[in-house]
DNA sequence: TATGAATGAGGCTTCATTCAT
DNA sequence: GATGAATGAAGCCTCATTCAT
């Protein structure tokens, strides 16, 4: 079963990376926590990088397959930040491995595995961005530079649903959808001037 | 001149850190480039964890510095954000550095450098959460959770100033502020429903 | 052959310590001399302390079990110190390196292979003193200190294979026989034949 | 004053290796124990190795000395053992530093040391053998092989004067002096009083 | 194919020694 | 002459990777 293995390791490497980072992660513990040899390891990957690339490119296919789902559903353009923010958090694991790797990637960054990280973030970011495009087009909402306002968009999700809730509260997904509207959509100037 | 090898390896340190990282960073690098003895760093330094934690500190004393000085000269409570993130972005290099500490911490984490690091991140959010209480007190803001709020500007202020700028393009001062005015002040949305 | 290369290293290790000292020994040398390579030597042994003391268990082991021998076949109470010392004699090698490792952790120390070294000291001693004893009932000789006597007839049966040996002459096992009668036996007799 | 600090020197390094040993000692040690800074020593010593050897020096000469004033007054030949250990008992910490150096230099050994060190032994070792041939001539004691026997008498001597008193009892010097009757006196004297 | 014992490059740290002041 | 900051060789140990079974 060289699939199953496979799979073995690369949701344990997931696990590792995700809980101790990339240098923090020994192929032994990998091995360790997949239940096979350490030389099994490198039968199904090249090397500790190629394992860790793979790994990325699951998070990386499978939160695409949740954004494509997303997008086809929301056929009015970022109306309903609700839905999406809701439809979004059921990755919330997801996400919060990704911040973890794209941590690990900035700081020991082989070019290979931070282009690989990019590419999700981009992907995700550039998904946003086409849905203020379109909302804009509506009339929905006003945004002059949906390329930054996406970028905050996704980043501050990631925030909120990694460092935040570990560092100061926990938050309910209706909170955070408030704390979304609040500040994004409506602003907290009281009166505009 | 003790202070100047010191200060020298401190700078060296800073430099190789934010590029890096902790791990990244060999002793024999940070000697090099502070251009002394690879022993030199063990007369100046315990070892190099103590050496990590001495460049945060400066990092850490210098910001809290500007905020001490940005929350006496804002007397108004956070109206004018102009001002503020002017002031902030003087030092917009320390904050890259610590954004990159931060994952690195978050990665790798010793204890006393989490806290460390925690604490500059506390004291800059804290204090602008006060700003924003205060600003809600004179009736110029609604913020129903300042605590969030000020989160949130913090981190996508630091999560413009390095990521976006590296990934998708640099941002001009005023840029920056256009920015923050848009989303967090004024929010996106049209007409709110 | 999980035994084999383990004992390679034991082997080495043994001769290097032997040789060199604890200090002069590296971990390089070891894997040298046990033709292994330095990687392996940390996957039989937790550290160099670790390798220090299961050379010295090993030592100590066989020299109990050398003991445990001798005084099974001691029937009469010290009485042929002949044999006794014959018996010990086949071990001389042993004792040469128990004396080295002596030397050295009472110069580096650590407690662990210090409590080690004195146990297989106290338990050589403690029956050479339960042998005194017992001749002295037997009225074969007159001991007022056994501890003493027995601490003395360890001692200098050490110092006579090893550092007699080394700078003065080498010793035929009757010359070494006769230098015991000579001065313990006559000494220590009751009744002077 | 060169004398001065080069005997500060020398009294702290004295201390030094008697406490921990040759490798045990750093330079550092000895140049705060003799409160004067690092690069002193080694414009009094060549390097540590001198220093060494310098210590080893002066316990050799103090004890040369007591040897020559014990041999002028022993006119007898052995006689009175007594009077000579009584003597010889004066210098016992000078004793139990030789010991000490003794075992560092049979691991650490760099010829010169050992040789040094091997001098002291030879020394008093021969004296002692002198002794005992002017005794047998007396017809006081019987002893076919004075060499062993006066090497025995000179590490019993230091065993108890060192390992005896740390491991299993204080010794007074009656009861060291009675030992010594007891074991070699009885053993060596030709007509057994 | 799966395994894990074996490997050695590379990193941290100590300390004898030098040299500018 | 005295000093101690600076130095780098050398030692211990980790861990990604290989290879014989």
């Amino acid at each position: 079963m060289v699939k199953n293995k496979r799979n073995q390791i690369l949701e344990a490497a997931s696990r590792s990376f995700s809980l101790f980072g990339y240098k923090g992660t020994t192929i032994d513990q990998v091995a360790k926590m997949a239940d096979v040899g350490k030389g099994t390891v490198y039968t199904a990957f090249e090397n500790k990088e190629d394992l860790f690339h793979a790994v990325l490119q699951r998070v990386i296919d499978e939160l695409k397959a949740v954004f494509a789902e997303a997008i086809k559903e929301d056929q009015d353009g970022f109306e309903n930040i609700t839905s999406a923010l809701d439809e979004l958090h059921t990755f919330k694991e997801k996400h919060q491995l990704v911040a973890k790797l794209a941590d690990e990637v900035r700081v020991l960054g082989s070019e290979s595995a931070n282009k690989a990280l990019q590419q999700v973030e981009y992907a995700m970011i550039d998904l946003v961005k086409q849905l203020l495009i379109k909302a804009e087009r509506n009339g929905k909402i006003h945004c002059p530079n949906p390329q930054a306002t996406a970028f905050l968009l996704y980043k501050s999700y990631l925030s909120l649903v990694t460092e935040f809730e570990e560092n100061y509260a926990p938050l309910e997904k209706e909170e955070l959808i408030d704390i979304f509207k609040l500040h994004f959509m409506h602003g907290i100037a009281k009166d505009e001037a």
